[in-house]
DNA sequence: ATGAAAGCGCTAACAT
DNA sequence: ATGTTAGCGCTTTCAT
């Protein structure tokens, strides 16, 4: 009705400003809620505005705003293929084509990871796109992808120890923060967990119900995460008269776990109190002792890491370490939107601290 | 070294044409592709590119090409809560913040998406923008998102069966296609599965074994996924002359598996066969009828759905019936592209064959 | 408080 | 085959 000879493209400012009987910058004014403006003309330019069905092109402002109102949500690893995905399914399902990103997203770590992430960014207008980073070429465009200005910095989440991503933004001067500290120190700000904490949590935990051999399934030594994991565990024991304490590692995945307590169970046939360094290998843990004829906890108590799906898929539902990760992928954003508003600002890390839920493992 | 007096801002066009001592078009043309570009200028073009630095601004090649290389991958429902998630995990850990995007991301089925999804895109250097719709509100961000020209175009997951999104969407003339067929028929290109002849399939594989009082744990009807399962299921069965099984509702969680299975075991005691409509209830159902002392398969065959990384996580790992989810996702992204290329081309459905995956269960 | 006008960096006619 | 030029739609000084 209200339409004039313009039959192609969607309405412009100018289509607004001329509908409204004002200028485009007053329109703009109005849209981007600068004050100074006559509440009566607010109000026409508001009725001009769902007249004509204004949608402000993003492009256009971005082009002299500078900014996308966008953020590369990055999973990223250090190598091509090397299925040490940081907690990987261990799947081989059909759906499975031995690709990385198959790999990284069958895990419910990464949707976690996403909805802390959307449910911070959201209310702020702005968008996660996601992209992945595995091999030296997909870095490549990462990096370029944010020298384009399609996104305003990148929030990373690694695979592997030795990625280099961190060091290629921040020598770039873009904005980054990762999910866990970087294998070898980079400026660049960070969210992670206390993990030794958390270690401590289990084995105390183990240690209070009366396993008196007890023994691990640590990650894989080559993440900080595994290591750390493993150190705490170690420490706790030690500081409890418990010196040795057998270990097999584990790459994070179910089939990993499986093996790891098939050895163990070898070489230790009296365990009595088992923690995994994942809640993936803790069930895997589970289904090897329930084969041996061990119940689980009476038995064999099992503690698991993450508070992942698979613990309360777990037949016994796994006792485990709790690691907060939606509010840590939403603390990783502050981070970086922080960082956005204040590009100056020094690098931070904000570290989390773990909990221990008991279920009926252990 | 070869910095000007400029010290601000990235390169620009201007600023590689300079260097190269040619036009800013022809920079442009040789960025682009363009042929007609002599090759000796290719190269001092290439070389100014790579001595400035010079990466093109996304915004403004988008205001003028009006496309963002971008497109929406929507996760969307048709209400606020309503938990029933397309496959929830099922899963009450404390991650689980009792939000949609927790309940929806936990699932692996997602992911497989995403994978689909981002391995068609990446080749072609787009990417997928993340949002979910779950609300009336952000269902018309989604919509302006659009129309503000930030993606060309909407990929929908739909969780829930009267999803408004994809009428909205056609509505508004925006380009989307869906990841299953809607409830209410939208003129509106998808990809769905042959949900009959997987259901078909099961049932076969657990007559074949001799199964004779098969019961089924449905999904939820208000879904067409759920209602077409059933329907195949019943139908194998009735043609092989059962024309009665009974059936437990599920929701597609392992929670509410385990529950169908609970009551199916209270009425049938002596069921040796269990057709779950996917496999996190499959899952449920195993453990079930392990607590209650039957040995599967040798006691109750089991066969679940959609061969998820649960398929595998399940111990016997369960024979269930594949989903290519990835390569159903890789399509619905093409479809989308030529949409994009060819406005006008009518919309299509994309139906996928399913495969039996024989494991351990059944 | 509002308008006029100058670009933001790029592509695509059009001209040569 | 290359250069010139005119915008794309918006924000933002700078006047008024």
């Amino acid at each position: 009705m209200t339409d004039d000879l313009r039959s192609a493209g969607a309405p412009t400012l100018e289509d607004v400003a001329r509908a409204a009987g004002v200028s485009r910058a007053t329109v703009s004014r109005v849209i981007n809620g600068v004050r100074n403006v006559d509440p009566a003309i607010q109000e026409v330019v508001r009725q001009a505005v769902s007249v004509t069905g204004y949608a402000p092109n993003r492009a256009a402002r971005s082009l002299v705003t500078r900014r996308a109102d966008a953020v590369a949500l990055v999973v990223s690893g250090a190598g091509v293929e090397a299925g040490a995905d940081r907690e990987g399914s261990g799947s081989r399902s059909a759906g499975d084509q031995g690709s990385f990103t198959a790999q990284v997203f069958a895990d419910p770590f990464f949707g976690r990871v996403v909805t802390g992430v959307v449910n911070y960014l959201r209310p702020r207008g702005m968008h996660p796109v996601l992209m992945f980073a595995e091999t030296s070429r997909a870095r490549d465009e990462v990096v370029a992808y944010l020298r384009q200005g399609s996104a305003d910095g990148a929030l990373i989440v690694s695979t592997h120890a030795e990625d280099p991503l961190p060091g290629l933004l921040t020598e770039a001067g873009l904005a980054a923060v990762l999910f866990a500290r970087p294998a070898r120190p980079v400026p660049i700000s960070y969210v992670d967990l206390a993990h030794q904490d958390g270690a401590r949590l289990a084995a105390e935990h183990l240690l209070a119900r009366d396993c008196r051999r007890i023994a691990t399934i640590s990650g894989p030594l080559d993440v900080p995460a595994g290591q750390a994991r493993l150190a705490g565990f170690r420490d706790t024991m030690a500081r409890h008269g418990h010196p040795y304490t057998p270990i097999a590692e584990g790459q994070f995945t179910q089939e990993s776990g499986e093996a790891a307590m098939e050895r163990l169970l070898a070489a230790h046939p009296d365990l009595d109190g088992v923690f995994a360094a994942n809640d993936l290998m803790g069930m895997g843990a589970c289904h090897v002792l329930r084969e041996h004829g061990r119940r689980v906890p009476e038995d064999v108590a099992v503690v698991g890491f993450d508070d992942s799906s698979a613990a309360l898929a777990c037949r016994p539902p796994l006792t485990t370490v709790r690691q907060p990760v939606e509010e840590m992928a939403a603390e990783m954003t502050r981070l970086l939107l922080d960082r956005l508003a204040r590009p100056t600002s020094p690098a931070t890390s904000v570290i989390f601290e773990p909990e221990l839920v008991v279920r009926g493992s252990a």
